[in-house]
DNA sequence: AAGCCATTGTCAATGCCTTTGACTCTCTCT
DNA sequence: AGAGAGAGTCAAAGGCATTGACAATGGCTT
């Protein structure tokens, strides 16, 4: 890529200055966000920022205290296209599933930005929302109040960890998560039957495995423990009826 | 802190050459074990380790490749501290349980480490040795080869996406930390009672929450589903029998 | 309409980081 | 003893986050 756009390409002729009123916050996040998901994390930095939104690889510093600011603005973002227009469904069981799966797909969408914004909280309304949606589901499920707080973060730090993992091995560099995958392909077929019996048993099937399936066999799981443990299961989904139907692998 | 140390404080003495074979690998992760657990991530940077072994700031590169080889050489060290000597006990759910505790107490142990290199894949003897255990649990649990190492995918990689989520937290600045902490507390009990009803009903439970439970809440609903999903469940975890007393909130 | 002035965009600079290439010393092997 | 490779050192390039000083500008007061 050349330093120098070929518009003035042949002469040191500065940028024109930004109109005043040229960037604001939305901007600013709308355009990390393109950035981050078209070059990856390391296409992303304030300067390269700057110079993105065609202003001083400084001007963001005007709107935002540091990059962690942006950072959590970016977070703020991501949780509420996660989370827009969510409404709670008649069953508990459904809340919590679709809840777990829209985080999961928003961040899978935005991996570079998932990144560096997971696992931070920002108080913002989505944000509350959701964990109020998550209580309230709990408070369905029978749990009293201590035991609804605990499951509460049980199951929403759940969906956000896993969520949030997929998103950091995608924000890897594309040489790297090829290699992780080629290793271990390789590593599992060359396996040792004596020393590594059980690999050994299932080493065909181990590459075939596809992320979207251990997703929702981890899902599953823990929707059926859930559904064990709850003080009132919700009917809809008792383990012999459509439960398995739906979530079937 | 001085940028000088005090036994050369008034000279431009330069520090002695360091004697050749004074750098391994082995010393050079061990140090930035100590490092990172000391000082945590913002006191990690090859000038500094380099510093801190006293010798040349870049003398690192002569034993690792780049900052990336030497990080994947810390997350072999971590799975081996903590896989060290595991055998798999006679019932499955046991293993896995003890797998999940053990992986989340090592990167408790060092968090910074842990947030550098969890999600990364080294193929090491530790790590191949863990993955053999969790499939052999598998199959003890009667699933079949291509279940079963779907199975082993949805609790590994689950382990590891918990873990790795409370290392990374736990690796932000603890400024950081106290402000997300200090802001969920101010934040659950300013909340409008119309607003957010089910969060206004456990406000006072919500700050109450520890981490260790909730780890151990979610490993108990994960078990659960998968004692209810294993064809082949153990007995020993009956749900009316010792499970309930063993892993009771 | 004139002028104030806070806001916002720009510039220059600091200090840190990763990585590279050239060098120099030193240990080991012949 | 001499050679050569490996290991430690030095200097430098190019990036990044952040800061302080400076300058334009657009709304507000009068």
């Amino acid at each position: 890529m050349a330093a120098v756009p070929a518009s003035r390409a042949h002469a040191d002729v500065p940028r024109p200055r930004l109109r005043r009123g040229s960037l604001t916050r939305e901007i600013i996040v709308s355009e990390s966000l393109r950035l981050l998901d078209e070059n990856g994390l390391d296409g992303f930095s304030l300067p390269k920022l700057g110079r993105a939104l065609g202003a001083d690889q400084t001007a963001v510093y005007r709107h935002f205290a540091s990059k962690d600011d942006l950072v959590l603005a970016i977070a703020d973002q991501l949780i509420g296209e996660a989370m827009a227009e969510l409404e709670p469904s008649a069953c508990w069981m459904d809340t919590l599933t679709e809840m777990a799966r829209r985080l999961r797909t928003t961040y899978l969408a935005h991996p570079a930005a998932a990144s560096m914004s997971a696992y931070r909280t920002t108080q913002g309304p989505a944000e509350i929302r959701a964990v109020d949606i998550i209580i309230g589901a709990m408070l369905e499920a029978g749990f009293e109040a201590a035991e609804a707080a605990l499951m509460y973060r049980a199951v929403g730090d759940f969906s956000l960890a896993w969520a949030g993992s997929e998103a950091l091995f995608l924000a890897l560099d594309k040489r790297l998560q090829q290699n992780d995958r080629a290793a271990w392909r390789q590593a599992y077929l060359a396996v040792d039957r004596m020393e590594h019996p059980s690999i050994w048993q299932v080493r065909t099937e181990l590459p075939e495995v596809k992320d979207d399936d251990i997703f929702e066999a981890i899902l599953k799981t823990v929707m059926t423990g859930l559904h064990q443990l709850a003080p009132r299961p919700c009917a809809c989904h008792a383990p012999a009826q459509c439960w398995p139907a739906e979530l079937a692998d």
